[in-house]
DNA sequence: TTGAAAGCGATACCAT
DNA sequence: ATGGTATCGCTTTCAA
């Protein structure tokens, strides 16, 4: 079937009021003498041609100080090496930290980050669907959940979704996480054995899986070895809220000889309310765990005693789930749980 | 002049193995039964079309799931609505909330924020190179300065560059800055006038322009007002390197009463080292200054005396200049100064 | 107000 | 190995 022939006008006027000339890979094709084609491929990796020729067009390109457009490629190549990455609470430092491995991982790898901040009370949806409209070639949400409609649309689209530190059930999302039943678990367990018996937990968001967890494997285990009684207050991920918690419970005259706290920055709240409200020796008189371990925790002043969570490993393999996803090896969903490490320090 | 007739032939195999369909403007005209403009149309703001056509292509649209394609339309409307920032030190504190802030601004602003992590020793060059490659709206550049040549490249592009938190002398770069030379200038006097007379001053990179300033202006002062008698030792913006400094400083047996701080993370860290190595009382035997106000500053066991750097009116006015450059309304390079703001807490 | 068609700047297929 | 051209999914003239 024949289209009709069309007259090719050229664009008379510059719709962009650009003073400067945009150089595209024409001009270096024929700076170079070759065709467009042939200056792609040179930009390319493993096509087929001449060194020379390869040479040559480098040459050109370098004089004219063209860059290939990322946007152009991304529209025929179906792929944009663009990883979005969906954060709650980008300026904490176990999320920060986390951002920034992944963002120097996925740089390795030639990919970019598009960073979402999600903010307190904000629909996560809705930020979603813009990132979708940039067709990264994956997403990864952290400290947030997913709605099950979302996460159908991603599948729709065809991008890959990991959940980063939480978890979420009925989904047909991966989700790479810590173990945080088991560090619960294992707190209750250090706690125990070093002889405490009047336990506190100060634990983030409630409705977050983390905090569900965490909280969970420490009970369980505080049961299953005869101790029903444990004191719990939630509220939300901050030192603010640890700092405040621990104080309300000091007044109200429930000083428990431990808390274990579901964050390390809630734990570094806790210790300060202690220490300067009430003037109380950390772990004399009240000791603290956290969870996490991020880098405050091993300051001095601190010396927190946490479950370190292996963000290295945890951002490696997830970064590898989502390339093998996009790569389309991998279809089926999965929950990979990294198990924490109790860091014993001064503070319990 | 006429093209050629060209014969059009339809892709016969499917190139991406993709086995979802993906939904495009055509696919949401078809069913509304208008045409692919008008979809367009639609979802662009200020277009002339009925209310009544419009919401026929919204609903064909909500029904198939459709979603605009960013990268298609940046391609033709040459602009990506995302803005490039690119950081050094991304998951210290100062830095970690200005990402925070430029996100969340930016988001508000229907732009998103493509993240780019400097290692330290990485040449900053080849990241930028690829910045350009997704022909970034603007560019926002924090702790590392950008070479004159790269400057002038992004220039030629047409890409607005804003470092912020450094400038760079001798391009054509605006810069957002913290008032440094008066931040120091005011810490000086601060600290005369409380009677200090044996001072030290522990800086980051010796080579960044925040540190220069703030030594030089604090210097300044100090030899105004007939002091020069400063310790000064240079080394990384990090708690380890405040630590290991006051460390040395005190074993060499040249303890000043107060120290001037190049940051906060430093302050804190000179301060843990006196009182952890040598149990020395915050500020009676050893003060201390920092310079950022991060959050940590705040808290009761550190009450770090220090200046606070305004990062959000200072993100803020970033945004407003980089859109006015994007929008080519102001094409001058400036270097606009924020005054930053002497915080007086316990530690000196 | 709407439709038709020309790009945007690449990639990848096909033919040479 | 290289060139020609259809195509990616939009935006934006231009014509009706």
């Amino acid at each position: 079937m024949y289209k009709r022939c069309q007259m090719k006008k050229k664009h008379t006027k510059n719709r962009h009021h650009n003073s400067t000339k945009k150089i595209t890979s024409v001009d270096v094709a024929r700076l170079a003498g070759v065709s467009q084609s042939t200056v792609s491929r040179a930009f390319g990796t493993g096509n087929e041609l001449t060194e020379e020729t390869k040479k040559k067009v480098l040459k050109a390109a370098m004089e004219l100080k063209y860059r290939p457009n990322a946007i152009a490629r991304s529209l025929t190549s179906q792929n944009t090496n663009i990883v979005g990455i969906v954060m709650a609470n980008a300026k904490s430092p176990f999320y920060s930290k986390t951002l920034d491995e992944f963002t120097i991982k996925l740089q390795k790898l030639g990919k970019q980050t598009l960073l979402f901040s999600v903010e307190k009370g904000r629909d996560i949806d809705e930020i979603l669907s813009h990132v979708l409209e940039y067709r990264v070639d994956g997403l990864v949400i952290t400290s947030a959940t997913i709605s099950s409609e979302m996460a159908e649309e991603c599948a729709n689209i065809g991008t890959p979704v990991i959940l980063f530190n939480r978890y979420a059930t009925g989904t047909n999302v991966s989700a790479v996480c810590c173990d945080n039943v088991k560090g619960g678990r294992d707190v209750a367990d250090y706690l125990l054995d070093r002889g405490y018996t009047q336990l506190a937990y100060i634990g983030g968001n409630p409705k977050s899986s983390t905090n569900i967890d965490r909280l969970k494997g420490f009970q369980e285990r505080l049961q299953e070895r005869g101790f029903s009684d444990l004191l719990i207050r939630n509220d939300e991920y901050s030192y603010e809220s640890g700092y405040r918690i621990a104080k309300e419970l000091i007044l109200e005259g429930k000083k428990p000889e431990v808390i274990f706290c579901a964050s390390d920055i809630v734990a570094l709240g806790a210790m300060d309310a202690a220490k300067h409200e009430f003037n109380l020796k950390t772990p004399e008189e009240i000791a603290i765990v956290g969870f996490d371990d991020i880098e405050m925790a091993s300051w001095p002043t601190y010396s927190l005693t946490t479950i370190q969570q292996p963000i290295e490993e945890m951002t490696e393999f997830a970064i590898d789930l989502l390339e093998s996803k996009i790569k389309k090896m991998n279809t089926k969903c999965e929950l990979k749980l990294f198990p924490g490490k109790l860091i014993k320090r001064g503070s319990a």
